[in-house]
DNA sequence: TCGGTTTAGTTGTCTATACCACTAGTATAT
DNA sequence: ATATACTAGTGGTATAGACAACTAAACCGA
């Protein structure tokens, strides 16, 4: 498992060990990994060297620690992340309300040349086309349609496109989410969008697009939303 | 400088003085600081707790080491953290616009008791009120209100108030800025704000409350802003 | 002049050890 | 029963030393 001939570091190798043995389940969530002194032992190296690794996982959001008890596995990132890039249904939870939402309709199209572009794919590539109505607490929050290249994310079906797509995408695929990009502007409702939040034609409306990248940068998800601005405000927090 | 016999970690007073030298501008933009034996040297204390100070500064963001080479200073905080969380002229800047402003009012006045609220101030605790048309390519952009914190901030008069904020805080009052939360909804124009943006009572206003929080957590700054939908949209990139 | 070699100095990795502060459970004394 | 003290185990801090990888400049020979 550790080479310590390789011109590998040693505590890369761990790292990547460690890794490997969350990602595979191994370790779970809120599981104590071995003591550094342990880890040590097992592979004969030293300690400090054990700490390089696990400090740099501490760092990356893997683990984290407790003074006196142990190492311990971290949430998924895919739960982390999302704390200032969150899916509807987190944020809702986080502002202890109920999320649900209504499948208005389910297609496999073309893409037209703006999607297209958007998503970095060519003109008439297929994509799924996802239109919901997003509810909290049973009320219309949102109207959400969501476009996703079918080459990147096969196997989408209306069944479990209801789950995180992130984590579909994570678990499924093992491919790994970087980025997401949001424009919010603000606009005014037109009929369509008024009949099916509930409001008044004109009233105002918060208009969120959210590109989400992979690791490579690929874009694998478009959403446009239109959020009912008396009942949805974006919070948005930058730290450092 | 360094106490050994202090509660305080070694590479934690280390860090202070490696912090305070750049601050001061003893040491400035790319200076090389002095190489980890140096230090170790100088103060009597083992390279690797030396290399622990320093590591956590690359982390910070305020020095970048290069191998074979040496550790250096890295630029200014303001300016590499404001990626995300610009000030409106830095975010025209970025668009390719020239940024300008209009002054309409600048008063010192009690706070009442929301502002009071939001600022973590008691109430009729002096507050700076600053009233601004924020302009890009000379064309009405944003009504903005700022109320800032006499006592956090003393000094502010109408000339210098038109410089960075940031900057000021950070060079002038050697605090440091941390961190910084947005609640961003849609709104429509009131007969006040349709006549300062010069657009129609009833169009779309994108509306930002910005708070900014200092190292500690004291806010110091909150930013009303009504944005012309028309002509402003919010870009939030969120990596990792 | 050009190109390779040496050398001094830098950060990067790693070891082996030590003591401290903290946690949680166990044993003990009241 | 209830505090108190102890103890084993954990991460946190710190030391002194070693060699590797890399950089830049000085040096030297063709």
């Amino acid at each position: 498992m550790i080479n310590k001939n390789s011109p590998i570091p040693i505590y890369y190798q761990l790292e990547a060990y460690i890794k490997q043995q969350i990602e595979s389940g191994d370790l779970k969530e809120d599981d104590a990994i071995p003591s550094e002194r342990e880890f040590a032992e097992k592979f004969q190296i030293s300690r400090m060297t054990v700490r390089q690794a696990i400090n740099n996982l501490v760092l990356e959001g893997y683990l984290y620690r407790q003074k006196g008890r142990g190492t311990f596995v971290n949430k998924k990132k895919v739960e982390q992340e999302l704390q200032g890039m969150t899916s509807f249904t987190e944020d809702m939870v986080s502002r202890g309300m109920t999320p649900s939402s209504k499948l208005l309709s389910f297609d496999r199209i073309p893409a037209d040349s703006k999607i297209a572009e958007e998503l970095f794919i060519a003109e008439n590539d297929s994509v799924y086309k996802i239109k919901r109505i997003r509810l909290a607490d049973g009320a219309p929050m949102a109207l959400e349609t969501a476009y996703i290249p079918v080459r990147i994310v096969p196997g989408l079906t209306e069944e479990n496109s209801n789950q995180s797509l992130y984590r579909y995408i994570e678990e499924n695929l093992s491919l790994s989410i970087s980025e997401a990009r949001q424009e919010i502007e603000a606009s005014i409702a037109g009929v369509k969008e008024a009949e099916d939040l509930a409001i008044e034609e004109g009233a105002p409306i918060l208009f969120i697009v959210r590109t989400s990248y992979l690791g490579d940068g690929t874009p694998f998800e478009l959403v446009k939303s239109s959020f009912r601005a008396d009942r949805y405000r974006f919070v948005h927090t930058m730290k450092r």
